[in-house]
DNA sequence: GAATAATTCAAAAACGTTTTCGGAAATCTC
DNA sequence: GAGATTTCCGAAAACGTTTTTGAATTATTC
């Protein structure tokens, strides 16, 4: 490969001004700068990207981590448009992506690894728990390394966060589901411990109060994002509570679980009772019948999550802070008003 | 951050000694040895990738590169499950995986950007065409850089990829709704100039062949890979061939948009008509009715692609050649016997 | 106990850049 | 035309590693 140490001796001149005259300096002179930019073209110079950042300590690239564990990382429902706003708005200003892949090396953590490949900054796509993870998120937070993560509350100095405004996406579900006329709705919630679910349960609380209806725990159930276990809680759900009208799952994945349950059981949605979800993924619009969903914008939070980051890493003394992405309600054919109304 | 220096420095020994304690190199002392690791833990010593890949020409980095075009790179029908079994087995090897995303720099080639990077190999999800992309190919190729491609047949010393079988996928299809008993099959082909279309095409008509049936042109119709495209040229076709009882669509896509505009016109899947789909994505088993299609193994699409790339990159006296990888019918509910049969 | 062999380490060059510093040459000022 | 500026460029250090070479020390052999 052609390094600057040719295109300098082919021009007769030193590797420092050559460097400089790439690098548009202003103390070259016009001619030289034309000369040494033309021999470079002919030799098809392109700077070693590697032997530039150990000297700036600037790599251009940004790291990325993707959990393993089921409904985050590449299982996350968002993934890929959250991947593809990060590579388009990444690349537009510069940036490469690096996939960290070697998860489970012995005794690496997100900040070493960082530090060993030189990134400027890190992105996270992954969901918060297990002891180990968080240990290294708070040395994470404290190592002064940007960063930025994805549902998941990061908090330090130069770490933050991107969401959808999970309260207020689930309020307005619910709020909608009482204007059918349902005054008896369930809610598939996801876990027990995750801000986000936590946020949304809070949302359908809030929606019930605001109406002035009794929040019933009997009527909220856990579906751990999944379908089958969405499946299960579903049918847990009805046999126990026979005058429920409606559901709020708080995922499309569980919400089509719910429905296929429901089917098999005999009720129909949404004759018999209306299912609503969460995130809109393909399958919300083209499941049998359609569903009522609160669209995550994930290419917005993909987006904003990445010029935060790299805001962080321009700026040394910028201090992010959570940036909360508004939900919108998606009307379609699995939410009707309660059979009593019609 | 430490350094080899500071390490050096601590231990009253030079810092090549340190690297070569490091390294596991037999002609260090079994104490000095120790010594050096234990206080290359106490000062969380992390060696600097960059560094090493400067003087060692290798990084340990994979490059990835993702098409822009419909149907290519994010939109290629299994990109992620490719890209989570390349993030896999490459993360085991010990590499890992750089996104480019400075897909439109200037004078930048496949080429360039990977000496520019220092990536050991490059692994291409993307279709080929247009004339500037195929230049950057063909240098590609003749540059010497370790690659490989999905579905794209690349050739050169170090180039290769992987694709499905196509062929026997498309036959086994045909093949199969002449078993049921049609013998007016049309083909929604992808389109008229990839090696994927072609090779399914053929497959199309060997199995006509092979059962002694005539190979008509005007049952080819095609949709380029898109639903709406698909919808056209299925009402066009039905609307001119009436007798037609069953369709090839290459993709499930296709396949999907197909039944849906059949339905849309009064034909009812598969009493009216079968229709069998390519790909295997998430939709097909979940679209009503679920569709009969040729599955593609993507997950070992992308781990033999992966391995081929790294061998290649490892073991400078390898080429490569191309792999295929078999297609499995799954049949579900979008195939039946012809009407006149029943 | 001298010659030889094995063990262990340090010095230094190299990888390809960027950047600081200072000096030479050219230009300006009066 | 002497001094003061400005313009332009080269030398050299630095980034953090690896790797080659050779030298000092220790161990072995007879």
């Amino acid at each position: 490969m052609s390094s600057i140490k040719e295109i300098a001796k082919k021009a007769g001149v030193s590797v420092s001004t050559v460097s400089r005259a790439l690098n548009n300096y202003t103390d070259v002179n016009q001619n030289t700068r034309k000369k040494i930019i033309q021999i470079a073209q002919e030799l098809n110079y392109f700077p070693s990207a590697v032997a530039r950042s150990l000297v700036t300590k600037r790599s251009y690239t940004i790291g990325l981590f993707f959990g393993d564990q089921v409904n985050s990382g590449f299982d996350h429902p968002f993934f890929l448009e959250v991947l593809s706003a990060v590579r388009k708005v990444a690349g537009d200003a510069g940036y490469d992506l690096l996939i960290f892949t070697n998860l489970h090396k012995k005794k690496a953590t997100y900040t070493t690894l960082c530090r060993e490949r030189g990134v400027d900054g890190l992105f996270l796509i992954l969901t918060g728990d297990g002891k180990r993870k968080n240990e290294q998120l708070i040395e994470l937070q404290e190592s002064g390394i940007p960063c930025v993560a994805i549902d998941l509350p990061l908090d330090g100095e130069r770490c933050s966060y991107v969401e959808s405004n999970n309260f207020l996406g689930a309020k307005k579900a619910v709020s909608y589901l009482i204007k059918l006329g349902h005054r008896k709705i369930a809610l598939i919630g996801g876990d027990e411990v995750g801000k986000v679910s936590f946020d949304r349960l809070n949302g359908y609380r809030a929606a019930l109060i605001e109406a002035g209806l009794e929040y019933d725990p009997q009527l909220v159930r856990y579906g751990c994002y999944s379908a089958d276990q969405a499946k299960e809680a579903t049918e847990a759900l009805v046999s126990e509570n026979r005058d429920v009208t409606a559901i709020l799952a708080v995922s499309d994945v569980m919400a089509i679980g719910a429905i296929q349950r429901l089917t098999e059981l005999g009720w129909s949605v949404p004759d018999d009772i209306s299912v609503v979800g969460f995130d809109d993924i393909r399958e919300a619009s083209t499941n049998k019948p359609s569903l009522t969903t609160v669209r995550q914008c994930k290419y917005e939070m993909g987006s904003e999550a990445i010029r935060l980051l790299m805001k962080t890493i321009e700026d040394v003394s910028y201090r992010p802070s959570p940036v909360v992405i508004p939900c919108e309600l998606i009307v379609r054919d699995s939410t009707a008003p309660p059979r009593f109304q019609k």
